[in-house]
DNA sequence: CCATCATTCTAATAATCTTTAGATTGTCAG
DNA sequence: CTGACAATCTAAAGATTATTAGAATGATGG
């Protein structure tokens, strides 16, 4: 059977995306890239491996052609090879959340108030940003703010929050929203102002799972 | 670090779907399960694989959560444990198909004439098929007609064509469709229709990549 | 109950992937 | 050109996965 041979090239290939989403660094580190452009230095630390390691994961990524390298001066800086790597990051999470009990029981124990966005939910939230009802804050590193935000939220990292706690005007709810739901930014965050008297909560989405549900995200221009 | 152990579960999670998807035998299982409920025998036969491999790569599908086991009399059927599984498929697919370049000159080499159909020549197909003007035929085993067909499409397999000819009336275009992009079967009865005179062509969808797309499908009720 | 058939389980080997450490490449600043 | 630094490459050990063959399970039909 000569055809039998030359169609499993067709699953070979496949296979290949497969086997470079089969592990939860690499999982990782394509969450983190869906945050925009990072170097392998910041994408290590962000996941606490050792560079040569976070090297060897992100060749793997990078010979599935699911991320880019760029050298920047002495920095090689990666990113993804579109944003249909961002939907199939997506898609592998929800899949896994509805079939796999063992992640809704892990995701209880880790967040304290998982609040899941339906389309009204989000819909409300905007309005009341817009309207300056609700602070939205987002806590992940300043970079990532420029990269893509959601609209009327400001840029307030998790690292600067004590810092800044004045810009928060008092008696206003905050809302905080960091990476997307396996991110514990936001959940940080909350409660680090529920103990210092905001009236604070989190919600899951990150400026993917946004973007996803076809809401408008914004952009800082470059410098 | 507590929080890291505990948030590398999460994504430990998600990493077991990666894996169940990262062998091209067990993508196969997925795409020829996408088609309807199946047999390990049936599906051993169809990979063309021993009985006992396909039982230990289903095995880990069934671990993975992604497709479910029934007892049925003597024999086992496996379904898909959802449609999100179909569009996981689907997107994994797609990915490969738009970044690696192996992937697109394997299915040139394979396919003789590679129809891919947008929006339009989709909604112009389903309307010339209504009104007769092409013979849309699904060239699979009847089983997977029966679970999920195209409108307006008969049910003609690739192992019956030559027998049933006459059934096809001369001149008229016949279109044939079978499991996918990846699938041989249609292929192949174009070049038995077209060796036997008839005016032959394939699309590349199957009923997965139909539905996609937001298009109805058949089905005919249970016996 | 026995024999049969479809499937799974177990155990063993081969193949592949992950991780670590040391050597190497490529860029920048002096 | 040299030293410092980011990152990759290479090689080897450890861990997982794929594949195969033989034994065990579970339903069926006599």
């Amino acid at each position: 059977m000569e055809s039998r041979k030359t169609k499993d090239l067709l699953f070979e290939q496949v296979a290949r995306v497969g086997k470079a989403v089969a592990s939860p660094k690499r999982l990782e580190l394509l969450e983190l890239l869906s945050q925009g452009e990072k170097t392998v230095e910041v994408l290590a630390t962000e996941v606490s491996i050792d560079i040569k390691l976070a090297s060897a994961h992100l060749k793997v990524l990078r010979e599935a052609r699911l991320v880019e390298a760029r050298r920047e001066g002495r920095f090689i800086a990666y990113r993804l090879s579109g944003d249909d790597i961002i939907s199939l990051w997506l898609n592998l999470r929800s899949v896994a959340e509805k079939h796999l009990v063992e992640l809704r029981v892990a995701l209880d124990e880790i967040f304290s108030a998982p609040e899941r966005l339906t389309a009204e939910s989000r819909a409300s939230l905007l309005e009341k940003a817009r309207q300056g009802e609700v602070i939205v804050i987002d806590v992940r590193p300043e970079v990532e703010y420029r990269v893509g935000h959601l609209p009327f939220s400001r840029s307030l990292p998790l690292a600067e929050i004590e810092r800044r706690l004045a810009e928060l005007p008092p008696g206003k709810e905050v809302v905080a929203y960091c990476r997307g739901p396996f991110c514990l930014l936001s959940d940080e965050a909350v409660k680090l102002l529920c103990e210092r008297g905001f009236r604070a909560r989190k919600i899951s989405d990150g400026v993917a799972e946004w973007a996803a549900e076809g809401l408008p995200v914004e952009v800082l221009a470059e410098a």
